[in-house]
DNA sequence: GTAGGGTTAG
């Protein structure tokens, strides 16, 4: 009898949970649908039943939790502590469904009583908390369940119907899965749940796809399409994204055009600024700036990161004013550029080594009230340590430091580069130290900057010593590492090392590039080995490598110290062929070997060439033509080269002040001499001794004994070197 | 779901 009453009690008192809404899958597509005979009812749910005595705690417990929610759960539960087991918590919790933040005060203490929780006590809490639309909970029970129990997705679908959850439990589930990285499982539940005509949303298959390596997010986007799924905006620029970072911004175009005829998922701002910073980084340009174009005609506006890849690009290929124009624009257009536009366009300036608009645009980003970060600072140090201004570099980098930004190991490099291309080699190495007693790590770059800093300075078995120290920690040398060295064993003399190393290089499976060619085929020019650099050239071109202006340039040197005048000029022409415009220093090579071989006709010819190609003599320029002229005795002709240098703000070296000076008295352009010849006292430099004789002679003549005797103690002194002394 | 800094050749 009693019995009996505590059954029908016991049923009365379970039968108290009802599910009230309907089940079913939250969205069908029309192939779901249409597959819907296969799709199959959510499994029902038997929890296991009560004993009296069980419900009877069961009861205790959920009545002490709703009438004495005011005071800590710890102090309700712990007197039921020794006989509340782990069915006891699943029997609960039907009790609780309308009550989130009681299931999870009753899950927290039995867990603080060092008992495992159940799967199937998450599971329906998840159900719960999700239905409550409490989705931060809810992702951190899902989480739970997933990383302790290996049947939890079981459990989630098991409990599903009988705690009337919401398909969108499911994509919690989902994103849980996949955020704990078990990417294969989540596919495998996309699968599972659409037997049960259920598609996990694309915002939680986002998640996947973002985590894919790009075959996998290809043919996961494909697969998952087919099985009914409609893609959003979001996922697009997430394949979008794929392709461009693999490099296929093509590829990427071409899904673009598909979101264009695409009702349901159209490109937005991100799809375009994604695609344009692909083909940037491609170097493409004007396929950016095509699409920049399209984007607004298309109606959207492009924000600070399209323009910043732009002007990032642009900075990058050395055009530093277009990238200024286009970040003017930008502001015109009344988007305001943040501190990364700005970092952007200050790391143009300091490549281009104009400080003067590097403080400019400091000022401009104080002004707009943006705070210069980590990055903004290591370029502001970069631009200071490559231009030479280390103590100012130093003094921004401790400004830096007083501002609570912390250096990294990008910033350290900077400055150590700086140090090195100064070759102050020892302050490099200090700065290295510090970096490992502050707990940075230098990396490849910081190594490679410090070998080739030593490699400058002539010290190659150091830098050798250096790299395999670098290697030992397991840091991978990379192609400028091997170049710096292949450099610095050419600037020694042994080429046959630095050839040698091109072939380590290559069994690195790092491919020598146009840095490793130019490197070799200027080493052999320079040695008068024309052959050697010409066969490196047709290697270089064979395995499709595009020379570069410093290679042509340090091939027409090649050829013309060689006084293969002929050879240089053609490469001239293929040059210009192929579109790479010469500089001074091309023709400058040229003009000096003609000049060499008295052949001023051909160098007045070539000179005209350059002028009329646009290229702007430089300060070798003026030198060479001075130098030729005079040895010519052209001295109108270097007479007007040199007003000309004078008032650009040039000056002549030792060896055109001789040559000039000696084609003036020889002229018995006396007076224009001894200017020169003052001129070049003042500056320290040493004439010839039979300038000095001259003059010597001159002052003799006109009896100025002071300075007859000036001269000859000065001549004696720059013009006589001292005997070697055998007493030591 | 998108952007910025450091290393190599004349």
């Amino acid at each position: 009898m009693l019995r009996r009453a505590a059954a029908k009690r016991q049923k009365g008192f379970f039968s108290s949970f009802h599910c009230q809404r309907p089940l079913s899958g939250r969205r069908h597509s029309p192939l779901v649908d249409s597959i819907s005979t296969s799709i199959r009812p959510f499994p029902d749910y038997s929890p296991k039943k009560p004993a009296i005595r069980d419900a009877d705690l069961v009861r205790s417990v959920v009545a002490a939790l709703k009438q004495r929610r005011s005071e800590p759960p710890r102090v309700v539960l712990d007197p039921f502590s020794a006989r509340f087991r782990a069915d006891h918590l699943v029997w609960s919790l039907p009790h609780l469904q309308s009550d989130p933040a009681l299931v999870y005060a009753l899950l927290h203490w039995f867990r603080s009583r060092r008992r495992p929780l159940p799967a199937e006590a998450l599971a329906i809490a998840a159900h719960v908390a999700v239905v409550a639309d409490d989705l931060a909970s809810a992702r951190r029970l899902v989480r739970d369940g997933l990383i302790s129990h290996r049947n939890f997705v079981d459990r989630m679908i098991y409990t599903y119907k009988y705690w009337c959850s919401v398909p969108s439990v499911f994509d919690v589930l989902f994103r849980a899965i996949v955020d704990i990285n078990r990417l294969d499982e989540a596919r495998a539940l996309f699968h599972h749940l659409l037997t049960y005509g259920i598609i996990v949303s694309s915002d939680a298959c986002n998640a996947l796809l973002a985590r894919l390596t790009l075959d996998q997010m290809l043919s996961t986007f494909a697969e998952f399409q087919e099985l009914g799924l409609g893609w959003d905006t979001k996922s697009y620029n997430i394949i979008i994204y794929g392709l461009c970072s693999a490099g296929k911004a093509e590829e990427a175009h071409r899904i673009l055009f598909e979101m264009e005829s695409n009702a349901g998922a159209s490109p937005d701002v991100i799809s375009y600024s994604t695609l344009i910073e692909g083909y940037c980084r491609d170097g493409m340009l004007l396929k950016a700036m095509e699409l920049f174009e399209g984007m607004r005609d298309r109606g959207l506006t492009p924000n600070a990161f399209t323009y910043n890849s732009i002007v990032t690009l642009l900075s990058k290929n050395g055009k530093v004013v277009e990238a200024e124009r286009m970040f003017v624009e930008m502001m015109q257009c009344g988007v305001a550029p943040d501190h990364v536009v700005y970092t952007s366009l200050i790391n143009g300036y300091c490549k281009n080594g104009n400080l003067t608009a590097v403080y400019r645009l400091v000022e401009g980003m104080k002004n707009s009230r943006l705070v210069p970060d980590v990055v903004t600072y290591t370029a502001l140090i970069y631009g200071l340590s490559r231009t030479g201004k280390m103590v100012e570099a130093n003094r921004i980098f401790r400004e830096m430091v007083s501002k609570g930004l912390s250096p990294d190991e990008v910033t350290y490099t900077a400055l150590i580069d700086g140090y090195c291309k100064e070759g102050k080699m020892s302050d490099a190495f200090h700065l290295h130290n510090e970096m490992l007693q502050l707990g940075f790590f230098p990396n490849v770059v910081t190594y490679t900057a410090l070998a080739d800093g030593l490699c400058k300075k002539g010290e190659v078995e150091a830098a050798n010593e250096l790299l395999h120290e670098t290697s030992a920690k397991g840091l991978e040398l990379n192609a400028f590492t091997y170049n710096a060295f292949i450099n610095g064993l050419c600037k020694v003399g042994n080429i046959e090392q630095a050839v040698k190393t091109m072939e380590d290089m290559e069994a690195a499976g790092l491919p020598p590039d146009v840095y490793t060619y130019t490197t070799l085929m200027d080493a052999y020019s320079k040695s008068g080995e024309m052959d050697q650099a010409r066969n490196l050239l047709r290697e270089m071109l064979d395995k499709g490598i595009q020379p570069t202006i410093v290679t042509f340039n340090v091939l027409i040197h090649g050829f013309c110290a060689s006084g293969m005048l002929e050879d240089g000029r053609k490469l001239l022409e293929w040059m210009v062929e192929k579109n790479i415009m010469p500089n001074s220093t091309t023709y400058n090579s040229l003009m000096k070997q003609y000049c060499i071989e008295k052949n001023m006709k051909k160098v007045t010819e070539i000179y005209r060439e350059m002028c009329s190609s646009g290229v702007m003599p430089d300060e070798n320029t003026y030198n060479i033509l001075i130098t030729g002229h005079s040895k010519a005795r052209n001295m109108k002709e270097a007479y007007y080269f040199h007003s000309e240098m004078v008032s650009k703000g040039f000056s002549l070296r030792v060896s055109s002040y001789n040559a000039y000076i000696k084609v003036l008295i020889k002229k018995k352009r006396l007076t224009e001499a001894k200017r020169l010849f003052e001129e070049m006292r003042t500056r320290g430099l040493a004439a010839d001794r039979e300038i000095y004789n001259i003059f010597i002679d001159i002052n003799y003549t006109e009896q100025n004994v002071e300075m007859t005797l000036e001269l000859c103690d000065e001549a004696i002194e720059k013009c006589y070197p001292e005997p070697e002394s055998n007493m030591t």
